[in-house]
RNA sequence: GGCCCUAUCGUCUAUCGGCUAGGACACAGCCUUCUCAAGGCUGUAAGCGGAGUUCGAUUCUCCGUAGGGUCACCA
């Protein structure tokens, strides 16, 4: 391990704005961000926007809001790459300089696919090829037999790279600890190739697996949600999606699986992270998501609920009702629709139905009234359900089964 | 295909050579008349295969197998 311990820890999280923020985006986020508030460091974020033709504006914001939502903030100013790119270009002429990159014009670099794009020149670092050797905090020693002999550095139209920019921003940045996704395993040793012949230091570096889709495949849009705020807008706690986030690929050894943001931070350990890739289990999540709501206050645990509720087909449309599962468990139908009538008076009144379920038996009741209002086999309480719909439509609900329950005994 | 990473219940994982392999989610069954969700209890379920090291391997080494990543003037 290169790094050296007396100096702070400074991580970052380095999105590249051409998507919306994808879960596995936001757990390399997460990670750093616990493990500089462990080590009582800086966590910031940089905005890897040299690819003009794929960067939008709108994804910057999304990856933004969603970081922000999880509680994940910058310690220091946003950076853009994009406003970096005389800084790129200084570096590439030094190289130059020192003999160890040249300028190609584009028509004469064979090994690439692209085809000409102009006058302008692209400039490539010359490099041996030899064997690079690197520690993994989570992997231990990772070792390449070659590097490319040629590293493109500074694209035709003057923009640099991704692993030129990278390996500058780094520096320039003082990144202690490169903490970011196993797919950037194969970058580290052209990076490092880069970095050594810039003069830098090298970071500590450590790769954290993949989040897989069911199916053990790469996450992707037609696997459901992966973008993290179609969550939010589910109705999920950001307080459950840290946590889950978190124990996916990592856990502190003990049993404890709910936790909060303050807990991961004093509990984190890199050295802890799962070696294999984890799929994002929505079970799972909905229960972690679960916990988290029964430790919010009651009046906010009900905002919520109704809120969830909003978009289920009973409440849009009209429920359709089998009469045989109007009777709560052995319960008659005669009795059942007395008791309906008894319900919708007191609905109509204004009465307490609940006191007056405790009075003629509470399944008895209180089954029929919300089945007759949802016509679903599980949904929140019928008092829930009577707050939400308001007297009119209840009614009209109540009514329906009545006359249902009548027909039946016919 | 080359290079690289990984491999314990269906899923997330514990185990840092001694295991009757533990927990959680999910699933199944039972209980709970404060409806359903919930809650309680119980149960089913795992060390990829083959060598080696060792008194002893899930744990260490090697080979195989499988999965994943990466091979751009994308990031």
């Amino acid at each position: 391990m290169s790094a050296d311990n007396r100096n702070q820890v400074i991580v970052r999280i380095a999105p590249s704005p051409t998507g919306n923020l994808h879960v596995g985006t936001a757990r390399t986020a997460l990670f750093n961000y616990l493990f500089a508030k462990k080590h009582d460091g800086k966590f910031l974020i940089r905005i890897e926007d040299t690819d003009v033709k794929r960067s939008e504006k709108k994804y910057e914001k999304n990856i933004l809001e969603g970081l922000e939502w999880l509680g994940i903030t910058s310690d220091v100013p946003i950076i853009h790459q994009s406003k970096r790119t005389e800084v790129y270009k200084k570096y590439a002429e030094e190289l130059i300089k020192k003999g160890l990159a040249y300028e190609v014009r584009s028509g004469e670099f064979q090994s690439g696919k692209s085809t000409w794009i102009g006058m302008k020149k692209a400039v490539i670092l010359k490099n041996p090829k030899r064997e690079i050797v690197f520690t993994d905090v989570i992997r231990g020693e990772i070792k390449f037999e070659d590097t490319p002999e040629e590293i493109v550095i500074l694209k035709s139209d003057g923009t640099p790279t991704y692993n030129f920019a990278v390996v500058i921003d780094d520096n320039d940045m003082g990144i202690t600890h490169v903490i970011r996704g196993e797919d950037h395993i194969s970058n580290t040793p052209r990076q490092i190739v880069l970095l050594e012949a810039l003069g830098f230091n090298r970071p500590v570096y450590a790769h954290i697996p993949m989040i897989l889709a069911p199916d053990r495949s790469k996450l992707s849009k037609r696997h459901g949600a992966v973008s993290l705020l179609d969550y939010r807008d589910n109705g999920y706690l950001p307080e459950a999606m840290v946590n889950y986030l978190a124990l996916l690929g990592w856990n502190p050894g003990t049993e404890q699986e709910i936790f909060i943001m303050q807990e991961l931070i004093e509990q984190f350990d890199l050295g802890k992270i799962q070696k294999g890739g984890a799929i994002f289990d929505e079970k799972k999540f909905q229960w972690v998501n679960k916990e988290h709501m029964k430790r919010l206050p009651e009046a906010e645990q009900r905002k919520i609920l109704l809120k969830s509720i909003e978009n289920e087909p009973y409440i849009i449309g009209e429920p359709e009702l089998e009469p045989a599962k109007i009777p709560w468990k052995k319960n008659s139908k005669e009795r059942t629709a007395e008791l309906l009538e008894g319900a919708e008076k007191i609905i109509e009144e204004g009465g307490d139905l609940l006191a007056y379920a405790e009075r003629e038996g509470k399944g008895d009741v209180l089954w029929p009234v919300r089945y007759a209002l949802t016509g679903a086999e599980s949904s929140p309480d019928p008092l829930t359900i009577l707050e939400f719909f308001g007297k009119e439509k209840s009614l009209s609900r109540l009514k329906k089964a009545i006359i249902m329950l009548k027909n039946e005994q016919i």
